[in-house]
DNA sequence: AGTTGACATTCCTCTTGCTGGAAGCTTTAG
DNA sequence: CTAAAGCTTCCAGCAAGAGGAATGTCAACT
């Protein structure tokens, strides 16, 4: 099939998928007789590995690593894990600092009065060298 | 002022500095006769305003409003105001898309046993389509 | 005066994960 | 036969700087 083919049933785009070889995330595609890229239905299910596994959260680096697990069947599942389980932990550290962000803008959005004023507790709060 | 003397009172790094001025989130410093910046404490103030709201959470982009405002003495607070309001509703959903991506990936790492074998419940999981 | 080391300057490349566009093929539909 | 769509490659750009090279300058020490 051909790569539009390709990328509507991974679901990832065209540019993406000629990305994604342009990297060596995937292998190069088989070519035919005009040029083309052709691709098989094992090929199909590495894209349709990888879209899933960015939707999931896991970087295009952390992707290469599962996908050598995913084609390797001498893996160990525990490498699989606890590549998991740290992904975990990096989500949980962006977490608290998304929450500590959106708490210091609440503080800082209570104390302003949004009206016509040029007076604004957020510009001062920002400016000051004391906070 | 040198640079890095402007750099160690705002928090900011000389080559984080120079990059604002390149953008023009901050107007070209003046030189002095050997052709370094100078810098006084009024853009002083500007730097530490940045390095706050950069640290805050603000793009540079927002900063870049932000500073508008801040500089602007003829502004209504509702307009900043509105500007953080929009940025927490951002944060939300950013937050809700991280909540989402933690609860998979702990799904996923319950249902693999973790072991030498090859089999995990993750790569199943991230190749089946039916998922 | 010379030298060393810590500053300063500009410019260029790299990062992440693509997306958009240009120029030029081929294939397909009308 | 022509026009549109699809394919190819390559180049540029986004965010927000970081790192480094080549070069210039300043202050201190001998």
């Amino acid at each position: 099939m051909n790569i539009s083919e390709a990328a509507r049933l991974s679901g990832l785009s065209t540019k993406t998928i000629r990305y994604y070889e342009s990297i060596a995330l995937i292998s190069a595609a088989v070519r035919n007789e005009n040029g083309y890229r052709d691709y098989s239905e094992r090929e199909l299910d590495t894209l349709r590995f990888l879209q899933r596994a960015r939707s999931t959260g896991f970087s295009v680096e952390e992707c290469r690593q599962l996908l050598d697990l995913y084609l390797n069947t001498g893996r160990q599942s525990s490498h699989v894990k606890s590549l998991v389980q740290e992904k975990i932990a990096r989500v949980e550290a962006q977490l608290e600092q998304l929450q500590a962000m959106r708490t210091t803008l609440a503080k800082l959005a209570e104390r302003c009065a949004g009206d016509e004023g040029p007076h604004c507790a957020i510009l001062d709060e920002l400016a000051d060298n004391e906070n």
